[in-house]
This record gives C-alpha cells, structure tokens and sequence, in this order.
RNA sequence: GCCGGGAUGGCGGAAUUGGUAGACGCACGGGACUCAAAAUCCCGCGCCCUCAAAAGGCGUGCGAGUUCGACUCUCGCUCCCGGCACCA
C-alpha cells in the first residue's frame, strides 16, 4: 500500500478496473431483485454544474448502496439534448446547435465518468438522435389517431420587431429580450395532447404512489385543481334595445373575424360559489372572448382596451399581478333567476382558457371582485352571513368567502341555507329553466406542444393544398432534422429551407409544405426513462425488457420539476399503457426531490433594456472609504447589479464548474463533501467553505489505514469467545451504535449524517487503543465496516482501501454492513433528569430498572432534593431510557 | 397574485419525529511539533452576567396558544426559495 493518499491516481485507477470489467452492465435477471436507479437527464449546456453533482451524486450512493444489498443494479444516463439554450449559442457563435450540443455532450460525459458513477454507459442515449426522436413521431401519429392529439389556436408571446415567437423566459417586464420591444399576445395554430381527459386518473393515481414526497403530490393535486361547480348562462338578446344602455341597438358593424358570435342566446360562466349566485351585480369576460371582438367591433371606444388587453405577455404570473382593471360594454344580460338586467364588463384579469372565458362577478363575497366593484363604483350586495360577524362594503375580510359557516341571505327562496343546500337548490332551479346544470372542471389545460423553433423533434405533419393536414406515413419515420442549420432569432430557420419544406403529399401526390414546427422537449423527457430498458431497439419503440425494469425504483431529480416534468410523464405512460405498449400504470415508484443549489445572480442591462448576466466568479464586491459596498465585473472594473440568489443555471450564468473542485480535491473528496454539506432534499446555497473538512477526513483515514497495514496479522477472529476489556468494549459499542443509526439514515436518504456517522466511526477507531490482538479485532472489524459505509459515497478510496488491507478482492461484491446486537448492550444507562421541564442533571441506572426503582434513584439524589426544596411533588414522568420528569 | 417549501451558533448542519438544543464538520482562538512555514496533533468555542470560575438566566425568524415538557403540534405574521403551463 502506499503510504501517502494520492486521489488522482488512484481514482483513474479504479475507474479504469471498473471499465475494464464492465462492472456496471446492467442485463435482465428475473430471478434476482432488481433496482432501477433513475436520475433525471441533464441538458448538456457546457459543462456539469453543482446540482448536477449533487443529482448525480445521490443516484449513485443509491445505486452502490442497493448493489450491495444483494439488488441487480441498473443506472443509466443520457442527454436532453433539444431546447433553446442550444439556439442562443448558434446565435452568439455561430455554431449550429448540433455541433454545439455534440461538443458539450462529449465534455459533460467526460465530467461524469472522472466522478466514477456507477453508471451503465452502454445504454447512454440522446433525445436529439433521431433513433430516439423517431419514437416520439411515432407516438404523435398514434395518438393523432386516437384523438388524443388534436390541432386548435393557442396565445404565444410575439416579438413584433424580431417578427418572432419568444419562449416565456425570453420576455423581460413585458419586453423582449433580444429587441427591447414590447410583447404581444398573438394566437396561432398548434398541436395539443389531451392530458386533460387523463386528469381524474392523474389526480387519483397519487394515492398509489406512497414514495412520493407528500409536497410534491399537493402541488399535482393543486395543479389539476379538481373543483365542482356550476355552469350556467345569462340570457341576453343583442337586437333587444333594453339590452343597451343607450336604450337602443348600437349601429351594427361588419362579422368579426372567425364569424362573431350568435345574437342571441346564452353568455356562459362557471362558478364553484353558485350558492352567491344572487349576490352577482356585473359581469366580466376576456378580451379574446368572441362577445367582446364583436363589441368592440361597433363600439370604437372600446378598442384601445381591448388592445391594451393584447400587449404584455402570456405567463400567468404577469396575468395575476398586473393591476386589475376593466371596462362596461354597454350590453346587457339577464339573470337567469331574478330576472335582473346586468352589465357586462371587459376585464383584464378573466383568462379565456380557463372555465367560459366569462365570470359573474360577486363582490361581496370574493375578494377579487371585491377590490374591482370599489375600484369602479359597482355596487356590492351581501347574500351570504356569517353568525356574530358584520358585514361591510369598507374593506375586504377574510369571512366574507367563508363557505363553511355561512347561510344564504337577500336570496328569496335560499335564504336560510348553507353552502351545500343553497348549490343544489340553485343547480336544480337552474336545470328545470335550462340555464345550467353541475359540472366538475378542472384547472388542467391540455398540452400544447407546437414550438416555432428549430431545435426540436419535427413534427410529422405534411400541409397539402387539397388534403388539409396530413400525417407523414410509418414508414416515411423518422423526419430527420437538418443538423446544419445556424437560427438567427428572426423566426424558425426551417421555414427557410426548401429542401425541408418542399415534399409530396402522401395521399395525393402533390407538392406540399412539411410542417416546421417542433415539438415541446418535454415530449423528450416524457418517455427516456423507457427507452434506456431498451435503447438498442431499432424496429420498436419499446420492449418485453421495459417489464423488467420499470417502474423505476427511485427517481432523483430537482424539485423544479414537481409539476410539469413529472405529471407529463405520468400522462404519457398511462397515454402508452392504454396503446397496449407497456403494462405500467406509474413511470416512478419512489420519488427523491433534490433541492436546488442556488448561487448569486449579477447583471448589466442596458438602455434597450438587454439583460447579460455575468458568473459569481468574475465579480468582485469591495467597500469605500465609507463604508459602501459594491461589486464589480473583475475584467473591467465597472459595476454590475446584484440580482440575489437563484438557481445555477446557463440562462443565469450563476453555475459553478466542479471541474475546479474535481481537479484539485478528486472525485471522493468533491463526492463526500457535496454529501456531507447538506441533505439531499434541501435547498442549498453554494459555498466550498468546508470543503477542506473533507479532504481532511479522507487523508486521516488513509492515514490511519497506512498504520493499521503494518499489523498485517490483525484479523476480526479474536472478537469471538472472550469478554472485550471496557476501553474496548465502548468503542465497539460506539462503532455499532453509529452504524445502526447510519443504516436508518441511509433508509431515509440523509446521506448528511451518513457522511458524519464515517467520520465518528474513524474518531472512535482512533480512540481506541490497538496494542494487543483484541484492539487489533476491534479496529479490523471497524475499519471493515467503515469502508463499506463509505463506499457508496466515496467508492474510489473504499475500492483501493478494501484491496490493499485485503478484506477481499472487490468491495462491489461486499455485504452491506450490519450492527451486531450484542455490541450495543449497555449495563448500565443515563438519564436526564428534568424538575418542572428543566435539566437539573443526570442519573446512572441499571439498564434493567423498573419505573419505581428510577423514581427511587432519582427522588434520592441530592441534585434533584436541592431544586425540590420540600416542595411536594405532584407527578414523576419517566420516559424510559432518556428522561425523568420530576413535577412539583 | 396563486400553489408548494424553508428559517436552529460566525458558517454548513444534528436532534432516532413531543423528551439533554447545537452531534459531525468549517471558520476562529490558544497550545505542541518546527530555524520557519505547511501538514499533523491537543485544548477551547451559542448568548448574557463574571477578571475568571462556580451558580444562574436567556436562547431554534417574529407574536400568541396547547403540554409535566415544544426546534418539533395549533393559530396569526415576516422574510427567503421553487413552480405558475414556451428555461429545462
């Protein structure tokens, strides 16, 4: 053995052993456990990042952890290659998103093979291959085919100077990032799955999934938003003067575009509080709703509204904060119950794709309508009370929603009832009118996965003149994406190539238009994890071995993903089940949420309102004679903004390479430090500090393996038959003790204080004194399993360890450790001993001592008799084995 | 704005889920070894009171509450992080 711990040698080393024995090839064995350890794919955008470490890290303590309880191990890797930060660099540099996605994939792969995962490389794959990508047109055409995907308008962020569409997080303050322009809403055609006819299987199947983190499956819950409610109309006749607040039928203006909307008939609205349905004293819809372009059509004064409504972005989070604001059309509709005549507003907080596109607006009782009658002066009428609470128009209280204690008021004939009673009573009365009925909506939209950009999965479509849209044939797959091409931000490159564009329609013959639209990444990632059962499949998109392996047994990825990625990938194993191409109802077993490592954010953005964000690294703060502080770019002096702390990411430029850490420290080192730092599912704020902590450790126990190796005779053998002397016997006992709460710890992912629990183990080994062949036993056996503890964290230095003091010839095959009972046995135990709730001190007892003898012991004590001082004592709470409670 | 989560010494975090708050580390201070430095080893290290110690008091974001006992449970806040459907 060497004498001195050299972790770039002998990392490569193991690493190189490990390859050459293919010692992470993973093959189907029906006759053995299996564990399939799955950990979300990265983006290759250049190089690893900390999150990736830790992401990667944890699978991979999983994944040895597992092989050595006797599981068939498999981790695979791969690359979510498609997206925009793929099209940002062809823009900066030039380069085509091929090339660059090729190049940073062949870095990060590297990366990940110098952290020597246990990962099965033989089944790596890449979503921007069209051996993989070919499946997800394949797919689209089968649920083209069963309905489930369809083609409707969708609402997109337009760049009117770039004549381009922009991604949501290319829209900064409304304006876009690359021109500075204003944003508008524009409405375009695109392709959607039908998730949303999965939403009761995908809201009830969380039930099924116990080892998924509660949090995660509340957010899915809410996401789906499951509500029950009421789906009515308002009657309204445009061609009756009394509809109109002039008294008469405003001139009539030319159809609206897309054929306007009936004359007469009913303006439908969705509510979940129908038991206020009497309180209702206006109305508000969309400005995209059919009604408002028809009125805005022959009202002019409504028009710069309407367009105001169409400037700024489509994210929901711009939608919820901007202020609140409306205008009345002028047109009225009835009341379906009181016959009252209502105004009709348009607002810019009503989304069109949620529920009708239209709401009825109650303002004593929903906060949001609320705020907007004051704004506007429109009356507010109270129809539900609350017993001892008074009700007033001059600000908004909680109670006024309250559903559960409340009772209909001002409400005719539902006076008296509750919100239960007051909805059925409502909903029949409004069934036997044919105004409305129940109805259960969901908040869930379908999917739009159109994107106008180039680096993406094509979609199979052909435009023909006189066939409409028509899909490419199964054996046309896959349409292959030109690698060659360089975007330039005006638009998808695609539409510019005729030798893409230009095709035969495959129905008539013809010349016609390929679609140039891709789809969605989140098509990629929906499915990945299948294909790794089987990624050598050239003639089927999966096979018998996806049985075999799936469900994955623990998924590993950031907490970022708890909707979007996870619930797709849900609806599409479900989508493929009822296809009849995989018997599974759920893609992952056990769900492990990584917190996110968050770094500091700084900027410059200039007059245009361009935001470039520069690396942590390369600023630097200082402070002035008075004491201000400020930071600066390093390479030229001048200052940037702090922009806080976030998530490391390429759009941010706020990642840390851990190639500098790796490079320095070593694999083990940068491993158990980015273990030890924090529990995998919290949120952690990036800092080395304490990295030297780790590299501490791992030297001292090379050290302490150095001296041990000179005992070469030392073997476990002599800890049978005799009784251990008591030095001994504690630090056996302590050895155990660590071990056994480390083995529950690593039971419930908290690889923090397994990492601590190694290092308390070579602390007690120190300790103990090691002359004869009973220390040489105990510090054998504690070093056994000390290096088998720390093999899944820190396999390198375990790997050579294990060989080199010739415990056996590879600790992959080793046997997890266990505590052996009889080490823990104590004779005697220490209690604390509390008076009234406080640590008064402690007490000795016979391990065995019933709760009277304890009582006995502790009443006895001086200690205690002092904080009594003759008091009498009114109850002794013993909880047994920590604490005595002496109450007085 | 809505949904989910978090807050414990100078720092990362621990506390077997209602039972000794601060394990294990980092940083820092003191000491040993050394011509010196690095490395290594030993000691100290929540705050207040105290020259120091003993003894005592306070202490888990803030404010209430339940309990013999609260970092842990309940209610009300503050700040931070993640998501909000075209970043992935």
């Amino acid at each position: 053995m060497q004498q001195k711990y050299n972790p770039h040698v002998l990392e490569r080393e193991a690493q190189r052993d490990w390859e050459a024995r293919g010692a992470f090839r993973a093959t189907e064995a029906p006759d053995k456990p299996k564990y399939y350890c799955l950990s979300m794919f990265p983006y290759p955008s250049g190089k690893l990042h900390m999150g990736h470490v830790r992401n990667y890290t944890i699978g991979d303590v999983l994944t040895r952890y597992f092989r050595m309880k006797g599981r068939n191990v498999l981790q695979p890797m791969g690359w979510d290659a498609f997206g925009l930060p793929a099209e940002n660099a062809a823009m900066q540099n030039g380069v085509p998103p091929a090339k660059w996605t090729h190049d940073n994939i062949d870095y990060m792969r590297k990366q990940l093979k110098s952290l020597g995962f246990a990962i099965d490389w033989s089944r790596e794959l890449a979503t921007c291959d069209p051996a993989y990508y070919k499946w997800n047109q394949w797919l689209f055409l089968r649920m083209l085919e069963k309905g489930l995907v369809y083609k409707t308008t969708g609402v997109v962020n337009w760049d009117p100077v770039d004549q381009t569409v922009l991604a949501n997080e290319q829209v900064i303050d409304g304006r876009g990032w690359r021109t500075g322009a204003v944003v508008e809403k524009r409405e375009i055609p695109m392709y959607y799955m039908a998730i949303t006819r999965y939403a009761d299987e995908l809201l009830a199947a969380l039930d099924t999934l116990p080892g998924w983190p509660e949090r995660v499956k509340t957010m899915q819950a809410n996401w789906i938003g499951k509500s029950y409610g009421v789906n009515f109309g308002f009657s309204y006749d445009w061609t009756d003067p009394t509809s109109w607040k002039e008294g008469k039928v405003p001139a009539s203006a030319p159809p609206p575009h897309g054929g306007g909307y009936p004359l007469q008939g009913q303006l439908k609205v969705f509510t979940t509080r129908a038991d206020t349905i009497m309180g209702v004293t206006f109305l508000a819809i969309a400005a995209e709703h059919p009604l408002a372009e028809r009125l805005a059509n022959c009202r002019p004064a409504l028009q710069p509204f309407v367009e105001e409504c169409k400037r700024g972005s489509v994210m929901e989070a711009d939608l919820a904060t901007m202020e609140k604001k409306g205008v009345p059309t002028g047109f009225h509709v009835t009341h379906p119950l009181n016959g009252e005549k209502l105004e009709v507003w348009i607002g810019n907080y009503v989304l069109m794709g949620y529920g009708e596109g239209a709401v009825m607006a109650v303002p004593a009782h929903d906060e949001r309508d609320f705020h907007f009658a004051r704004k506007y002066g429109l009356p507010i009428r109270q129809v539900i009370a609350v017993p001892d609470k008074v009700f007033s128009t001059d600000a908004w209280q909680d109670w006024y929603a309250d559903k559960e204690s409340g009772v209909c008021v001002n409400s005719g004939r539902y006076d008296g009832l509750d919100y239960k009673k007051a909805v059925d009573a409502i909903a029949a009365d409004l069934a036997a009118k044919g105004a409305g009925e129940k109805q259960v909506l969901y908040r869930l939209r379908d999917w739009g996965i159109s994107r106008q950009r180039y680096w993406g999965t094509p979609i199979p479509i052909i435009h023909c003149a006189a066939c409409g849209d028509v899909p490419v044939p199964d054996h046309q797959l896959p349409v292959v994406l030109p690698e060659d091409c360089v975007p330039d931000g005006t638009g998808n490159p695609l539409n510019k190539r005729a030798d893409f564009v230009e095709c035969k329609c495959p129905r008539c013959g013809q010349a016609a238009r390929r679609e140039t639209d891709t789809m969605d990444t989140f098509v990629d990632s929906s499915w990945y994890y299948l294909r790794y059962a089987c990624p050598d499949n050239t003639a089927q998109m999966v096979d018998q071995r996806v049985s075999y392996w799936l469900p994955a047994d623990q998924y590993i990825g950031g907490i970022e993903h708890a909707i979007l990625h996870l619930l797709y990938s849900r609806f599409w194993t479900k989508v493929m089940r009822d296809l009849g191409l995989v018997k599974l109802d759920e893609p992952f077993r056990n769900l492990l949420t990584q917190g996110m490592v968050l770094n500091e954010i700084y900027f410059r953005r200039s007059e245009a309102g361009r935001i470039a964000y520069y690396n942590p690294a390369d600023v630097e703060w200082s402070t002035d004679g008075a004491g201000n502080r400020s930071v600066a770019l390093k390479a030229d002096g001048k200052p940037v903004e702090a922009g806080g702390i976030g998530t490391m990411s390429k759009s941010k430029n706020n990642g840390v390479d851990p190639q500098e850490l790796i490079d320095h420290y070593g694999a083990d080192i940068a491993r158990f430090f980015m273990m030890f730092t924090s529990p995998p599912e919290d949120t952690l704020v990036w800092s080395d500090a304490g990295v030297e902590g780790a590299a501490r450790f791992l030297r001292r126990l090379w050290n302490f393996s150095w001296e041990f190796s000179k005992t070469a005779t030392a073997s476990a053998d002599a800890l049978r038959g005799a009784a251990l002397p008591p030095a001994l016997a504690t630090a056996r006992r302590e050895i155990h003790a660590v071990l056994k709460q480390a083995n529950y710890d690593i039971g419930r992912h908290q690889f923090n204080t397994v990492a601590s629990a190694a290092m308390k183990i070579l602390n007690a080994l120190e300790r103990a004194p090691q002359g004869d062949a009973a220390g040489g036993a105990v510090v054998h056996e504690g070093l056994s399993i000390l290096l088998r503890l720390l093999s899944p964290i820190t396999p390198h230095v375990a790997h050579r360890l294990w060989l080199d003091l010739g415990f056996g010839s590879d600790i992959l095959e080793a046997t997890w450790p266990e505590p052996d009972p009889a080490a823990l046995i104590e004779e005697e135990i220490e209690l604390v001993v509390q008076v009234n709730g406080k640590k008064r001190g402690d007490v000795r007892v016979p391990r065995d001592a019933d709760r009277k003898a304890i009582e006995g012991i502790v009443l006895a004590d001086p200690a205690v008799q002092k904080f009594i001082s003759g008091q009498p004592v009114k109850k002794v709470v013993v909880v047994p084995g920590r604490l005595v409670n002496v109450v007085v």
